[in-house]
DNA sequence: TTAATGTGTCAATATGATTGACCTAGACCG
DNA sequence: CGGTCTAGGTCAATCATATTGACACATTAA
């Protein structure tokens, strides 16, 4: 049994973990709510941006969602021209997603405020500070 | 401008925190499905364990959601007999919310499982990174 | 040729959230 | 006292997101 102090440090964690990842989302967020899209795609954009050339199998893999989910928001994106599909080279099945220059630019705007609201809390913090929390991250994203 | 090294370590990061949170929460999520229950009513359950008597409006703020979408969820775990509400003796409007015997047996299951999972993070990080870490999420879990 | 894979789509359904409107009860203020 | 504000509850309509299941098609691999 885990003693008690070390129970609320770790109910303390539980919730840090919690807002944290609220003030992180709810600005992209907000920005996508005026374009009337939602947060599928801004993750479909984030890894297409991070991952060129990934196919529907990868994106479903890496969002773990079913393919149902996945396929309205992707074609919404692509219908606007944000995103674009082209045949793989090696297996035509295959279909190699990137983002257009507009879809870049939204990207850009989205993970842009992700990445300085980081950036704030690592100078806030400091660098060393900002390697424990990495190392701490790396281990509680692992698979289970 | 953010150097581009930079940024690459930034997205990282975005990436650390996404997959961090989803293996963070899944877990609960499982045992709650069992139940027919989902992850608002855990967040219900924790809150009511860690703040006992707090009020329905309390509740309301720390979720960020509508009094409608709280008060299915809620009314359905006093029906089930893991919350109780008693009037406040300050102000009789306001109900003081607190776990039953049994919801403490469920929230302790839920809460056991995550409290388990950053425990073992922080252990195979070590305590100079435990701190770092909290320290960053202090600093993300601040109101913007 | 057959089997497996990658992609797309229809349908039915579930869940969780929203806004808006309206209600009661109790507290507070003049 | 009467008027107003607040805490809480609920009905209704709607929207977004997700699921499973079934099926289709093209392409690749055995």
């Amino acid at each position: 049994m885990i003693d008690l102090d070390r129970q609320d440090a770790l109910r303390g964690a539980i919730e840090l973990l919690y807002f944290a990842y609220r003030g992180f989302t709810d600005l992209p967020d907000r920005i996508l709510e005026r374009r009337g899209l939602g947060r599928v795609h801004h993750r479909i954009l984030y890894f297409i941006g991070s991952r060129p050339d990934v196919s529907v199998r990868g994106l479903l893999d890496l969002l773990a969602v079913s393919k149902q989910a996945l396929n309205a928001p992707l074609r919404q994106l692509m219908e606007m021209g944000l995103v674009a599909a082209l045949p793989a080279a090696s297996d035509r099945r295959v279909k190699n997603l990137r983002l257009t220059p507009e879809g870049q630019r939204l990207e850009a705007e989205l993970t842009g405020a992700q990445m300085r609201h980081l950036e704030a809390a690592f100078d806030k913090a400091g660098a060393p500070q900002e390697e424990g929390w990495r190392a701490v991250m790396a281990v509680l994203a692992a698979p289970a």
